[in-house]
DNA sequence: CTGAAAGCGCTTACAG
DNA sequence: CTGAAAGCGCTTACAG
């Protein structure tokens, strides 16, 4: 390991003061630097195979450029699409990212989120602002800008969320123009009964009508599996399918296809499935899956721009937006098109 | 905002010196503190909401306690996949993680990696070294440790890899045992001649039977998508489908299945597919996907264990290690199971 | 066991 | 246009 090379060795390499050297290589123009000395100095960088160190510059800046992302988990498709669109947007953009996520921070003795600890100008809160408002108010507490983005977030933060609630409503109208009427509804048991849009609309749609609700709760954390295995229960249990089943997201409707595949039952004609999210590879099943598409791309591009503004005005209003959904209708629900 | 409490605050608050702030702090028990101290200075901390400046710290240890991965790109499930083991064994270690992607390395003007800019303490070159030798080199000449997974690395490198010619071998051992002989590979358009494990084996396995090999040469980038149009392409050019295909990756054979029941064509009956990494998806396509399976888990937590090792012992020897694959034969080929 | 001092490598007012 | 100086917020030998 050699020694790194500082800017204080190009100065004295070149016969210069280390802040020359500094300006030279600033980008920022205000600095007036002669071309000769600039080009100079460039070349001697180069030769000695300088690079400056960012932690330094990061200290006496106070930025780091460098945004913070939480997500709930890593395991799931949705959130692994997520961190690749917050990744892309950012990257374009010339900062870095760092990612933290809710499982880790469960298993933590402090539970609280590592980014409290990074070296971050803001944070992104991506779908993690229902279980930990108050954590988050701590960050923003030591001066760091959050963003959230979700269905749900305290008043006071600056928040992006897709119209979780209209896309609810595309998908059960879909089904119920199918002429379906008997539908169930696949999430996970720890969802039951909380306030949450899907769950919300659902109840309300079957309500609307005259239908019993047949709520499909998946016990345990790996969606695909467990939606597969439940539905081999349920029916070896002698329970009477739905005749469409509308999922709280992708990865559960990918089990359930699976799942129905098993048991010999045709998708659409005897169960139409409908997911929720619009993953890449809800376009790959087969039949490929119907689904409420969320807008991440965009979301993820404003969630970036309200942090960026939030940064350079700190005391500007604090802004809500909702951005809407799209029904993906595919083969799930339509059948095979030719 | 209000400006950050820094440790200063919190001694000039308990009338101590900054030092002894500081020693009070450290996880580091070789500094005597007395514990009432600690505990008065702990405190003291959680009163303020003090939180230490980790940049600061960086610039003054020198370590920055955060690791970066280098992978070809993230729209690709197989490379989420490693994005996110990378991230669970390097968060158990209270690491953070940095990630950049050949593809934002492309589009920069100076080519360098940003991982370059970094603030971290070692880099892991995931799929990478075949590509970018010389910038990996670059980056260890500046005193990072770079461990590289993948198939290929300069020798001076650690190294971490699958075997992936025998996986590749698994893979047309298989098919052929099935009975089939026109098998096809699929690949992108790009690897087609390359000297890489999948593409001798393939060659290698095809002679050695005797039989003519068919490279399905896919163009463009998005896996799926160009497979799948691929194959109706072919068909409608009135060629003959091979008994089997091999796909590169589970992308291409994801979209291989789709694009074949697009066609009406029987999957194992009239096409054999077998895929290459095994992420989590090829258990839940229809007719699940027969694949080999990467060590992604392994390979990634001995990546890291090396370059810890290497951290801490630059002088150690230069480790190369394989580790082996292992087949999945699901319906793809085997048909349905009942 | 505690404090005063130096310094990690930069950038940026401030003089000249 | 260039240089000398201060300082970002810590940690760590070095004294006491």
């Amino acid at each position: 390991m050699t020694k790194r090379v500082s800017l204080k060795d190009v100065a004295s390499a070149l016969g210069l003061a280390p802040s020359t050297v500094s300006r030279a290589l600033s980008s920022d123009d205000s600095t007036h630097v002669s071309p000769a000395l600039r080009e100079r100095v460039r070349a001697m960088c180069a030769a000695m195979g300088y690079h400056p160190n960012q932690t330094a510059r990061r200290l006496r800046t106070g930025r780091t450029d460098t945004i913070g992302l939480l997500v709930y988990e890593q395991y799931n498709l949705f959130f692994q699409w997520v961190t690749s669109q917050v990744h892309a947007v950012v990257a374009d953009r010339g900062l870095g990212l760092v990612v933290d996520t809710a499982e880790h921070r469960a298993t933590r003795l402090d539970r609280t989120w590592m980014a409290a600890d990074w070296a971050v100008d803001g944070v992104i809160a991506y779908d993690v602002g229902h279980a930990y408002p108050e954590e988050l108010r701590r960050l923003r507490e030591r001066g760091l800008p959050v963003v959230v983005v979700g269905p749900v977030a305290p008043p006071e933060f600056d928040h992006v969320a897709a119209d979780i609630a209209g896309g609810a409503r595309l998908a059960m109208r879909h089904l119920l123009e199918l002429g379906r009427r008997r539908i169930g509804y696949v999430l996970p048991e720890q969802a039951v009964g909380l306030d949450e849009p899907r769950n919300v609309v659902y109840a309300e749609t079957m309500g609307e009508a005259g239908l019993q609700p047949l709520v499909m709760a998946i016990p345990g954390t790996e969606c695909r599996h467990a939606v597969r295995r439940y539905l081999g229960d349920f029916v070896r249990a002698g329970r009477r399918l739905p005749e469409a089943i509308f999922c709280r997201n992708d990865e559960y409707a990918i089990g359930c296809l699976r799942g129905l595949t098993d048991l010999g039952v045709r998708v659409p004609d005897d169960v139409a499935v409908i997911g929720f999210d619009g993953i890449e590879d809800s376009a790959f099943t087969c039949p490929d899956l119907s689904t409420v598409v969320q807008p991440v791309t965009d979301l993820c591009r404003l969630a970036a721009d309200l942090l960026q503004r939030r940064r350079d005005l700190p005391e500007a209003p604090i802004e809500h937006r909702v951005l809407p959904c799209q029904l993906a209708a595919r083969e799930s629900t339509l059948g095979r098109q030719t």
